[in-house]
DNA sequence: ATCCATCACTTGACAAAGTCTATTTTTGTA
DNA sequence: TACAAAAATAGACTTTGTCAAGTGATGGAT
């Protein structure tokens, strides 16, 4: 089920030559900006719009295919790796952003010690630090 | 200690009346826009630049007197509540912030199962869901 | 109390990220 | 193959935030 427009397909998504272009680009770098994304989907099939990119990356976050993260003082990050509860973490550095698992266990961090009547469906969690390359360059 | 001239000058920033009003304003309405507070700010002291309200929030969010959260699909909000350890929920449909105590304890989340060489100085956590007025109105 | 160096504020241009709308192209289906 | 619906394109526009240069206020030293 990897095939991406087996994907697209059973997700009821059309299936055009961006969205699978996107789709790969995505899931190839983690954690890339619509720009890098953009710009990958150019070197593979050629030209496409920013507003594509937009769309394509906001219909596939809607179907839950990819996830998107929203990092202060950066713009969006999208990654292909969803549905296993994992979070982030990000060096105040140099920007490198890395995958963590949760440290609570399966669905963690879903439980808010008092929800105030909402209804919550996702946790995110952004972990803020300093990545191994630039602590060593201190 | 609430006082904020006090708090300014203990921080070693020198005090001046944007600085009062801007601290003001982020205490009055939390989770509030950088334009709303500028909004706020010229409200009571008649006018004040954008650059300032940026210099100003900056400055006191360096200092830990003020939070600033980044919302994804929207402009980063800034808080007076500090040094708690609390997160936020928010509504997907209107946008609406709140306050929630963290679920794990003390000083939660800060542990991530493996931090691959990371030195984490912050755990950020948003719940996403739904508002009560939202879930009313379906 | 006054002077002055330093820091803060203002102004206006600029940049990045993303949205809106109308038009053209493509997709999937009849 | 033709057609309706959906997607992509193109380009202007908005929002959010930053940069840089000049002006003005703050608070310590005289």
């Amino acid at each position: 089920m990897s095939d991406p427009a087996a994907l697209l397909r059973k997700h009821g998504l059309p299936i055009t030559a961006q969205r699978l272009a996107v789709l790969r680009a995505v899931t190839a770098q983690p954690h890339a900006t619509a720009d890098a994304i953009a710009e990958a989907v150019r070197a593979e099939i050629g030209t496409i719009s920013r507003q594509a990119v937009y769309n394509v990356l906001g219909a596939l976050a809607e179907k839950g295919l990819i996830r998107r993260i929203q990092p202060s003082g950066s713009a969006a990050l999208y990654e292909g790796r969803v549905g296993d509860n994992h979070h982030h973490v990000i060096c105040r550095t140099c920007g490198a952003t890395a995958d963590v698992d949760c440290a609570v266990g399966k669905a963690p961090c879903l439980s808010a010690s008092d929800n105030l009547g909402f209804r919550i469906d996702e946790a995110e969690v952004i972990y803020w630090g300093t990545c191994p390359e630039c602590l060593a360059k201190t």
